[in-house]
DNA sequence: CTGTGATGCGAACACTGTACGCAGAGCGGA
DNA sequence: TCCGCTCTGCGTACAGTGTTCGCATCACAG
């Protein structure tokens, strides 16, 4: 307190030193504090995102972040609603019905893919996902149901989104087992390859069911995408019995 | 070291007060330790399981636990196996392909509702369930499938599961936001119903496809159980046409 | 009686999410 | 020019986490 100002110890508090505050990033906001959040999760992983971290990342202390977000958990609910922006649903009048909910539940696959974060964290909350985004996705595929003459089409939704969401949650965990590897998924599935045959040896019908032959291993990419689209198919069918003629 | 022993400070070490060890609880094994984990798990939910709290509920200090299990990730790796048990999947030869379908899958989605956690967990692995357990179920799966004749019976059970994962995933969500509310299914949606329609109420379709009509609300699981069967028929619907005459 | 290997555990480390209270900046009014 | 007043950032601290390490204790083999 009595110390005298020029001879203060390094670093001289003052306004000259004194970091201006940057302009390409201007402020800490609510908005940019989640868009650096998605990115972080993105790049590392759920669990590699901590508010510390984020706080770093941004220029700032830790619990300054609260001052923009309640708590950790409301903050993953933003990015989650920020995420589904990114989600494709034609327009209720498209002429061909199942394309156009074959292309709203691939860009959900797309989507969940690119962030596989999301399907963790919708299945730890369900509830409570009411953000704008979020909700304007739910109305736009009622609109694309409703129009496509489903008598009942919230259980139609369900019964789409339930798969898509299903195949998603097990894709997404698979990248992400493949991502910590560091290894591409060919050279992982190739390194997999004989220890699930080993394994599967000791059961019949998987190793017969099985396709871990390593023809179909060469691009797993592309295994994926059929398998996904095979099992949209499957679901599409039922429900068109379900369609009145 | 020096100190004399029947002046040391109390409570003396010694063979006679030095309790016991429990013979209703003999000792740490693995098996104990998984069985006192899944009741945690089942009582309080995941973020409420950690390994102080769990060796103290096995009268045991927390790293004693490690003798035993190489670590968190893998201790519920194990659970989830123990669960697996769970899943009754009928016999191959059954006349019903349908009917025994049905059953398997609804197991699954019991089973899913029993340990609200285990969706969560297979969501975040993926990979590397390779118990005994999991690898059984997969197993009596395939036969199941192969024995009703599908030509590909790997793709057909991943339509089917999807569906039942995500469906199921949804579900445990949703009650386990429920049982943190302290308050039964029914009160919780009674009192969510307002809210729901008042949110709703910006979004047409929605407000219109919504199935919160408060008739309906009476009975939610019911609502929950005939959803599953739904959507459930839809898919077995859609994987018949692909069964050869 | 003497190792010897398995088992339990207290202390410690590097983290986590978050509550609290202080410091300073910007600003409207006297 | 100064006074409050609100808003924002942050250092400190607390309770809790998973896990490592080294020491003590035990049952049992030689």
């Amino acid at each position: 307190m009595s110390r005298s100002r020029t001879t203060d110890r390094n670093p001289i508090p003052s306004v000259w030193t004194r970091e201006q505050r940057r302009t390409d990033q201007p402020a800490l906001s609510r908005d940019a504090i989640v868009r650096e959040a998605i990115a972080m999760l993105d790049a590392d992983g759920i669990e590699a995102l901590s508010m510390r971290k984020l706080g770093a990342r941004l220029n700032a202390g830790a619990t300054s972040l609260y001052r923009h977000v309640a708590t950790k958990d409301e903050l993953m609910e933003l990015a989650v609603d920020e995420v589904a922006a990114e989600i494709h649903v034609p327009p209720a009048d498209s002429p061909d019905w199942r394309a156009a909910v074959t292309e709203a539940a691939g860009s959900f696959r797309t989507t969940a893919l690119r962030h596989p974060w999301l399907t963790l964290v919708l299945g730890q909350a369900g509830l409570a996902y009411l953000g704008p985004n979020y909700m304007s996705f739910s109305e736009r595929l009622a609109a694309l149901f409703t129009a496509a003459g489903f008598p009942e089409p919230s259980r139609a939704i369900d019964a789409v989104f339930s798969y898509v969401i299903g195949m998603s949650t097990t894709e997404a965990a698979w990248l992400t087992t493949v991502a910590r590897s560091g290894e591409s998924e060919t050279e992982f599935v190739a390194r997999l390859l004989p220890t699930a045959q080993q394994v599967s040896a000791g059961y019949d019908h998987l190793a017969a069911a099985g396709p871990e032959t390593s023809a179909q291993a060469a691009d797993p990419a592309k295994l994926r995408d059929d398998k996904f689209a095979y099992g949209l198919e499957v679901v599409l069918d039922g429900l068109a019995l379900r369609l009145p003629t």
